[in-house]
DNA sequence: CATAATTGCTCTAGCCACTAGAGGTTCAAG
DNA sequence: CTTGAACCTCTAGTGGCTAGAGCAATTATG
């Protein structure tokens, strides 16, 4: 049995975040010592790692909660999982390209600042007229 | 003079959160009318295009004070803006990174995700163990 | 075994950039 | 003059934590 300290060591999710994610259902409420101190088992462990190993991959957590809810049904179809994780990957391209534009625009303004005072500089005159940007956004 | 609701169509920012611009600094407490609503000017409305633009490039709320402070000083150098701007680029090549391992990962796991129940489930399984993961994060 | 240092507990509030809603007032059209 | 849209202020909620107060339990040292 570990203490709430030993897990987080362990997992590199810091305390604070393991007590959130046991107030968001996502960790079942733990085994307490004598003192009211959580205990953990190796099966938390388990399950600690699995969300943080899911956070770290971007997915939110009401998607891990599905996710762990199908995990429990192993007889069900993985399609669930699959949807989830496509999805995620869905949005990840979308914001990727998102970032990709304003990337762009922002080298050109930085690029094309040459002034040396605030009435020439591009930066600041770009953001003032959107007429000076390339595309819509 | 210009109603919020007439600023709101004409700059495409939403009424409350026009609202919100001006308690947080970035707006200047405008004019009024008998009535109490507020009513904007063309400077005003410049000032909120600027804003919108800065925001639609993903510039914070406080680096977009920083740029309204230079351009208010024209005479001083445009250091300071090129600064705030090469430091957001820098900032948004960091996310796509980040985003473009997130998406490899993600791809790599749906692609292996063959089984039809989650005991064969990858997209489950490698979210419970890391060691199926081809590099850190 | 006593004490001190560390770790744990709960509860509340803060972060960012809005967004939503309640409950009331003012304005413009007919 | 009435109606209905737009406006006002104020508070609370979003997500995923993080920080801090004020206290209790556990562990290490003398």
């Amino acid at each position: 049995m570990l203490s709430i300290g030993e897990l987080s060591k362990r997992t590199g999710v810091k305390v604070p975040t393991i007590r959130y994610y046991e107030q968001m259902g996502l960790l079942a409420a733990v085994e307490r010592s004598g003192g009211n101190q959580r205990r953990y088992s190796r099966t938390d462990l388990e399950r600690l790692a699995f969300i943080r190993h899911a956070r770290d991959l971007g997915f939110e957590i009401e998607r891990i909660r599905e996710l762990i809810a199908l995990s429990n049904h192993p007889k069900d179809a993985c399609e669930g999982a699959d949807r989830i994780a496509l999805a995620h990957l869905s949005d990840v391209r979308d914001k990727i390209d998102r970032l990709k534009k304003l990337e762009h625009e922002l080298e050109r303004i930085v690029s094309h600042c040459s002034g040396h005072t605030v009435e020439d500089c591009y930066v600041i005159r770009a953001l003032s007229d959107h007429g000076l940007c390339d595309h819509e956004h």
